[in-house]
Order: C-alpha cells, then structure tokens, then sequence
DNA sequence: ACACTGCCCTGCGAGC
DNA sequence: TGCTCGCAGGGCAGTG
C-alpha cells in the first residue's frame, strides 16, 4: 500500500519518462469514477494539448504539472499503479486509465481496488489540496520542537495522530507501526501524553525509517510495484507491521501482539512499547 | 476543532 | 473441491 516511500519511488522512476510529453488525450477502460467524478470529455477539454512540465510528490499524492499551470494528480490509495509505455502495449490488468501522448508513449493507471483517483486540478484547487496537508516528514520544515509542540495539543491516540495526513503529509500504516516500534512507544498512547525525549524518539524514528523506505525503493506488502515493475526492498527489514499474533518481537523475543488503532490492523511488542498504564510514570495522565 | 465510525472495492487465504 | 467469509486500508462523509 503506497506510502510516501512508494509515491516516491513512483515519482523518480517517471521523472524520465514523462517531462515534455504533451498530452494528445486520456481514455478510459471500464471505471468513469478514476476522474473523481468528472467527464472524461470536461477533462479532455481541459488537458489535450498541455505539455507536462514536472512530476512531483506531496504527502501520498502523485502531482504531474501541466504548462497551464494545472496539474494531473493521482493518488494510488492502495492498488493503484502507473507505468509509462509504448501506445501499443496490450492493456493492464485493471488498467482504469490511459494517458496518451502525442509521442508513440502513454502512461497508465491500474487499480485492482478502484479506489485510486486521477483528477484535474486548477491552481485554486492545488493551493486548498496544499493548505490541508501537513509537513512532509523529510522536510526541513519538519524538526522535533515543532512536532513536540503540535502533539501537545492532541489527546488522540499517537498512532491515530501520525496518520492525520493534516498534521504530517505521507506517513501510512505501515510507516507508523514501524516507527512507534523503534521509539519504544505504544500506538494507544496519547500523544499529549509523550514526554519530550519520547516526542524526540517518535520524530528520529519516523525519519530514519522513511529514509532508510525511500533508499529501498519502498516496501511491496501486497502488490506494489514500481513503474518498471521491481518490487520494493524494505519488506524485507520490516520488524513489526503484519506480524504481530505471528512472530516474536525481534529485539527481546516477546511475541509480538495485534489490535486495532484508527480502524487499521497494528502490530506492536508489548515489552517494548508499554501500553498507556505502564507508561503513566513517564507522563500518561 | 477534534475524535470516531462506516463506507468504498476486490483478491486472497482460512475454514468448513 | 468449492463455497463463504473476513480481512487488507487511505481518505472522506457523517455523526457526536
């Protein structure tokens, strides 16, 4: 499931392969919704004949610029994929979207879950997608003296708080188990509740382990795959997420245990990360 | 303003 | 063997 370090790894590979393409049309298979709710014709209208000026990433979004100053932006939710290939190249399985280029290339967008989106934004719309994401987590922008002071004003559960894509823009559920694991914090914590040397653990362990994510090409879980279709190589340094009511907790051979933090599956060790009572010594009110 | 729940969707694996 | 069922989860709408 796509995090930043697989949005980023998207990201890089396309960079080649799309910049100073110009957009002859998009096509669709079998699923309108791609558009998020628009008409493949309103969108047509609008993007025939741009040329694709850039590919960034923002928090877990995919943003192509187009020369007009709109932008294409995909969010791949949890199946969603894009390759760029030749116009002739058969079609994916559940391939939703085609993009096609006035060169003999396209770029495709699958997605076995239909929940990832395609749309055309407006400056206005890419300045509101903009105001409500939080700080990229390998930012400058982002230091522990500001992430101490915004958590001391929430009260949810830490685990929650992390995933608040308003708050930090990319951390996923995969990211956030693994980093509350090398902090030593329970994800039912509140996160008003940390001290500031656990604030500090939180923040060094959710940047190593995105940047160790990102140098890895990111993790394939399910069935991510880059663009040209290599499967991510941090899988096989997770330490926690998936495994817990499976294996043992690879620091001190606990069994690792599982529940549910913010309606997603959470792995955590219950030595390592003691649970908000255990911790009230240390802050929990 | 914040927290929480349910919903969307399909493939896969467990269980019978 | 073949079926059913539960699970996976990011973002958003709706509710409290």
């Amino acid at each position: 499931m796509p995090e930043l370090p697989e949005v980023e790894t998207v990201v890089r590979s396309l960079r080649g392969h799309i910049i100073g393409e110009e957009i002859r049309a998009l096509r669709l298979t079998d699923f309108p919704g791609v558009l998020g709710g628009e008409s493949l014709e309103q969108v047509n209208a609008r993007v025939a004949g741009r040329t694709i000026r850039g590919i960034r990433r923002r928090a877990k979004y995919v943003v192509i610029e187009l020369d007009d100053d709109t932008a294409l932006v995909v969010h791949l939710r949890m199946t969603g994929r894009l390759s760029a290939v030749a116009s002739g190249a058969p079609v994916q399985r559940h391939e939703r979207l085609a993009i096609a280029f006035q060169s003999d290339r396209e770029l495709r967008f699958s997605d076995q879950r239909k929940f990832g989106r395609v749309v055309h934004l407006h400056p206005v719309d890419l300045d509101a997608l903009e105001q409500r994401l939080g700080r990229e987590p390998l930012s400058p922008e982002f230091t522990p003296e500001w992430l101490l002071e915004r958590l001391a004003r929430r009260p949810g559960k830490i685990k929650a708080v992390l995933l608040d894509q308003g708050l930090i823009g990319g951390l996923g559920n995969i990211y956030v188990d693994e980093a509350l694991y090398l902090a030593g914090i329970h994800p039912e914590r509140s996160a008003n509740s940390l001290a500031p040397a656990e604030v500090a653990a939180v923040y060094q362990a959710v940047r190593e382990v995105l940047q160790a994510a990102v140098q890895n090409r990111g993790t394939t879980f399910s069935s991510f795959e880059d663009p040209e279709g290599n499967p991510g190589r941090y899988g096989a340094r997770l330490l926690v997420y998936g495994r817990g009511g499976k294996d043992a907790c690879p620091r001190c051979g606990t069994p690792l245990a599982r529940t549910v933090v913010a309606g997603r599956g959470t792995s955590f060790c219950p030595a390592c990360q003691p649970p908000p009572e255990a911790a009230s010594g240390r802050g929990e009110a």
